[in-house]
DNA sequence: AAAAGTAGGTATTTAAAAGTAACCAACTTG
DNA sequence: CAAGTTGGTTACTTTTAAATACCTACTTTT
């Protein structure tokens, strides 16, 4: 039987789904420490993402009211995210779990916005010739 | 690029890497409600899981320090799981994830403690013939 | 005129996770 | 004496998620 066909739903799980899973829970750290960051920015800022899971992430974060979009028609055009009153809410939250890791260390460590861009971002498609 | 290979380290990310993903979860909130449960009946509390994925996921949740394993070497051997002191430390942690999902309506309900078993265990192996 | 930045989308490949089933030991009970 | 109980393990298959490569359209810079 698959988890998805269990009977079961618990509301720990449904939250935790959304914010949990690789590269979410740190494009979410990202952005609590953030006001706002375009598109482009958060990617440089989570190393080795690539635009379609970027996309996809930001996408579910929006759905489940945690993250807002903000889209600016220009051209190029801006497109910026943030946390919203609910992803604030859930600030407090992260930083309890974020605290008890370190206190466990279940991490090494983790700065909070080593905003020094020393590794090169390298296009994502680099040219063939 | 791999995830895994993201030269990103995130505590908040390590904590949720264990108690998060399909099953585990559900494992954790069963745990929470009850103060020691043995391996087959707490595979009958989580409906449709195997052996296979429950014990790998208890043994995780024991390397990770948040379960206490608990063996007697009787015939049949009597296998009792825990949360530890660590253990009981995220269970506040839990609640309150739990009490966000629910006040944003992320799933519909969940019961602490759905001790009826309506439905039949329905053995792992049935016999051939 | 070519290249790079902007915010993604699409299609395909591959690797990891989960599902399924069978098997084990050792004693107890019918 | 055969079947059931308990707590798993092992081997194999399927499903799912993520990685990879490439594309769009428009503008500014070189």
């Amino acid at each position: 039987m698959k988890f998805s066909d269990a009977p079961i739903g618990c509301p720990m799980d449904s939250l935790l789904q959304i914010i949990s899973g690789p590269w979410t829970t740190y494009i979410l750290w990202r952005l609590v420490n953030l006001e706002s960051v375009r598109f482009g920015e958060l990617k440089r800022l989570v190393p080795g993402i690539s635009s379609r899971v970027l996309t996809e992430r930001l996408r579910k974060l929006e759905d489940a009211g945690f993250v807002t979009r903000t889209y600016k028609p220009t051209i190029p055009p801006e497109v910026s995210y943030a946390l919203s009153d609910r992803g604030l809410e859930l600030k407090t939250i992260l930083n309890q779990l974020a605290d008890l890791s370190i206190k466990w260390e279940l991490a090494e460590s983790c700065e909070a916005q080593p905003l020094r861009q020393e590794l090169q971002p390298s296009a994502e498609a680099p040219p063939i010739a």
